[in-house]
DNA sequence: AAGTATCACAACCGCTTGCAT
DNA sequence: AATGCAAGCGGTTGTGATACT
């Protein structure tokens, strides 16, 4: 389709913000609240586009930005987050406080970029495993109604033929190489591609997050009944349970990558539940 | 002291997505 | 279903500050 420039070019400012700008931009958005960038122009008299002007009350102007040297634990959230995430900035932003997507993405790449070369894609991550619709009797009834499309996981073992390895125990929970490989860049080691408004990766990492670990309890207690545990103990043993490593023979993912946001505290927790 | 290289970060650009029509 | 617009996102660039030679 394309896009036109998000405004008229002529006549507005480009560069750094002036101080006055910003006031203005404040005091605008003070009044009107956020939204309608693309009017902001006209109404507030700012020589700026629409799109600049939302950059940067988002990046620098908006109350609850937090300035700064990152501390040891924000930095330590951001490699975690990264190793699951990849270069999905906004996503790891929402969980800092105080600190924007482009804020961290600079950090990152200041940082961390130089030091962690970018990972050249292997066969396996060209044809990431791709696990369809878990029988609904497997999920919990909360999200027994909801439809997952896809999750995407990168073999642990690119080399091993999917032949070689046992048949799932439930059928209907087929693995099948894609055809369709739905990522290309350095993603993380397993993503989930979910329904939009259905359940989201950002869903998951917030409010539902205890239902997503309820569903993986359950494929666990399928998959062995020497894994037929409560959940919470799963949830808190993830790393070091033998269910990993069963899940990771039948289905022939890497999912360690999950496993820190178990171990670590707080991560379910600050402002959402704690797992007891 | 001057010139150059490197770093850090704000801002821009182009693309994608979601929604309204 | 097709189209157009606004907003959001991630990659890239520009620039001032600092370190180095």
């Amino acid at each position: 389709m394309g896009r036109g420039p998000c405004c008229s070019k002529e006549g507005m400012n480009k560069g750094a913000w002036t101080a006055i700008e910003d006031e203005l931009l404040v005091e605008y958005i003070k009044v009107h609240g956020e939204g309608k960038w693309s009017g902001i122009p006209k109404k507030s008299g700012l020589k700026r586009c629409g799109k600049s002007c939302r950059l940067r009350w988002l990046n620098y102007l908006r109350p609850d930005i937090k300035r700064g040297n990152m501390s040891p634990e924000e930095e330590d959230l951001i490699i975690r987050l990264h190793k699951l995430l990849g270069n999905r900035w906004s996503l790891i932003a929402g969980r800092i406080p105080g600190r924007t997507d482009n804020e961290i993405k600079n950090y990152w790449n200041t940082n961390f970029a130089k030091k962690a070369p970018a990972r050249q894609t292997s066969s396996s991550e060209k044809n990431p495993i791709m696990i369809t619709s878990p029988p609904s009797d497997l999920l919990p009834p909360n999200l027994q109604q909801q439809q997952f499309t896809n999750v995407w996981a990168t073999p642990l073992q690119p080399e091993l033929e999917f032949e070689a390895l046992p048949p799932p125990m439930d059928q209907n929970f087929s693995k099948t190489t894609a055809s369709e490989p739905q990522f290309t860049d350095n993603s993380p080691d397993i993503i989930m591609d979910l329904n939009p408004g259905e359940i989201s990766v950002s869903e998951i990492f917030n409010d539902d997050f205890i239902n997503f670990n309820d569903f993986e309890a359950s494929e666990m207690r399928n998959i062995d009944n020497r894994c037929n545990t409560q959940v919470q103990e799963i949830a808190e043993n993830w790393a070091a349970s033998d269910c990993l490593d069963q899940a990771q023979y039948y289905m022939g993912s890497d999912f360690s990558p999950l496993a820190f946001l178990f171990e670590s505290e707080g991560w379910v927790g600050d402002d959402d539940v704690n797992v007891v």
